[in-house]
DNA sequence: CTGAAAGCGCTAACAA
DNA sequence: TTGTTAGCGCTTTCAG
């Protein structure tokens, strides 16, 4: 027989009265504090084990100012865009460091003007001991209220408009330098670029290393189209470089979801990859080992990504002053360049 | 220039003395709750207003015994298992309507003991109004923990060794029994199946749907081999009903991972997809679509399946009493079978 | 319609 | 090493 859980919940002042002791001597147990005698602190815990008692979390929190959670925001229109594995595995990696202590971790998905509220209404009351912020797009308010928040705020990469204080983010720019080089090396000689949204750092980042390769190389950095991230972005981006410059011979694509969109485009202009054209995308998604060819890409840590966020966190929370963090990333040499 | 945010939190005290009415006064007018005098409902608006009030939540919590929050609990040994995009999926389905209310969504992947002990007291201490639960292998403890459970609870998929009161599921046993029925539509006469896991309700469902349909047309349903959803299960099982069945000439496949596995074996083996045989898999992740050939699969309603957990959730905790919901799934002919 | 007062369950000075 | 005493900020009877 299994003892059942009393609907009422068992308070630390009936433990107290059961164990006979003061509550605070009860309290002190509980968070093992100092300061008991050995034969009480034996009492409280019989008594707490008899009784079945549990800490109330809330109530705890409300005398500690502590609220023992963290939240992780992403703000951003399109709620699809989580559904991105990029997300799951930070969230895993987040998730297993958060795992060793006592903080439970609050999704925060901020899409719609009501979601976005909500975030900022967190930010300000204090819902959360700590906050980590994720693709912020743009000149996002969310970022600057983020800053001037009470709470410590670590950002995943690093938005446009300012440094945050404290971010870890991938080499983006690095690996895409890595990217680019890789075209050189193997001997393209018109190399374009798809750039992913702009108004994003790792947008941004990625054509900057893609820059910095051909202008090292002394090749001619300008041929650039712009895409979203998203497989049709890609698509429509290949179309418009295949008409600008008919005679280009390979691609770097900031990321894999438009590099598949390239190479249906390349497909339906009869070009070969990486015969004719090579190509290098970024991410490294699980399909870009399935595409046809197999697809040159740029892995980054995500589940690293994750962890040191959480990390960081952890690290502000206990007062000190950690160091941004940034990620190597990995070129993947498949097929397709 | 932006109110700075106060360091301080600021209380209803302040707000109904800036306002110059009784705490209790001011407390209605922000839970906007009837029996305020018009004129003293604006003066304490206005005066949330110039203050900058935001109610403390946790002291809220405290006195409503609610806590403002349900936890999305996932269970399994395995962290990397939350990697895949469909719990990324089904948290966008969650959170889309939570956004709609008050609620924070907390998540919980209890991988460890550590994190099953840290689930296991969050069902104990009340600290959520309610939970889902997903994925719960064989005869997961969770189940039960969660069945006792004074708060509200609803499962995502069925486990095997019970019936949940609120659940909702996939017609996965459905989805199966037409996937098959596809493969004999087609003229496939010596089918077989590889199997997910066999401990969950899932895999178990799919196995049946493939019986049944077999079942139906008169056939055998005997070759199977058992997988485990991954990838390199998929393979392995692929090669193992090769060397029992070499004359097998469809196969239904419990997931879309093993399918891509079974893909690698069926080509080392010489065999032409589908020409000598026809597959199908299931989930229509997105990989599916750039396999070579694009595979024919079962596509899950996965948003929607987040989406109506949500909703349950909420009409259990508004005290109604829904019904479970099997969501219907839908097979996707490409060119493997 | 209004306000006083009694909690919700726990922690943390402080005094003993 | 102990226990007493105030809170933490909000809600909610219950009289008025």
């Amino acid at each position: 027989m299994v003892t059942d859980t009393p609907k009422r919940q068992v308070t630390l002042d009936e433990v107290a009265e059961r164990a006979g002791v003061s509550r605070s001597a009860a309290s002190r147990v509980i968070n093992n504090a100092p300061h008991v005698s050995r034969a009480k602190r034996e009492a409280v815990l019989r008594a707490v084990d008899d009784l079945g008692y549990v800490p109330n979390a809330t109530a705890r929190a409300l005398a500690t100012q502590q609220v023992g959670a963290v939240v992780l925001a992403m703000s951003g229109e399109d709620p699809a865009m989580f559904a991105d594995p990029f997300f799951a595995e930070v969230v895993v990696g987040i998730s297993s460091v958060l795992e060793e202590t006592d903080l439970e971790l609050v999704l925060s998905l901020a899409t719609s003007t009501r979601g976005q509220a909500r975030l900022e209404q967190l930010l300000r009351t204090h819902q959360a001991d700590g906050v980590m912020l994720m693709s912020l797009h743009g000149d996002d308010p969310l970022a600057t209220l983020a800053n001037k928040s009470s709470v410590p705020v670590v950002f995943g990469g690093r938005p446009l408009t300012f440094e945050p204080r404290y971010y870890v983010d991938a080499d983006n720019r690095g690996g895409a330098r890595a990217a680019t080089e890789h075209l050189v090396a193997t001997g393209r000689r018109r190399i374009a670029t798809i750039t992913g949204r702009l108004d994003e750092g790792a947008g941004m980042a990625r054509l900057q290393g893609f820059q910095d390769a051909l202008a090292v190389a002394g090749q001619d950095g300008g041929r650039v189209a712009h895409g979203d991230f998203s497989e049709d972005g890609g698509s429509r981006a290949m179309d418009e470089l295949l008409e600008r410059y008919p005679d280009l011979d390979g691609v770097f694509i900031a990321s894999d979801q438009m590099a598949i969109g390239a190479l249906r485009a390349l497909g339906k202009s009869g070009r070969s990859v990486p015969g004719e054209v090579g190509i290098v995308g970024f991410n490294d998604i699980a399909t870009a080992r399935h595409t046809a060819p197999p697809l040159t890409t740029v892995s980054q840590p995500i589940n690293s990504l994750g962890r040191e966020m959480a990390r960081m966190l952890l690290d502000l929370m206990a007062g000190n002053d950690p160091s941004p963090l940034i990620l190597p990333t990995r070129l993947v040499i498949r097929e397709s360049a």
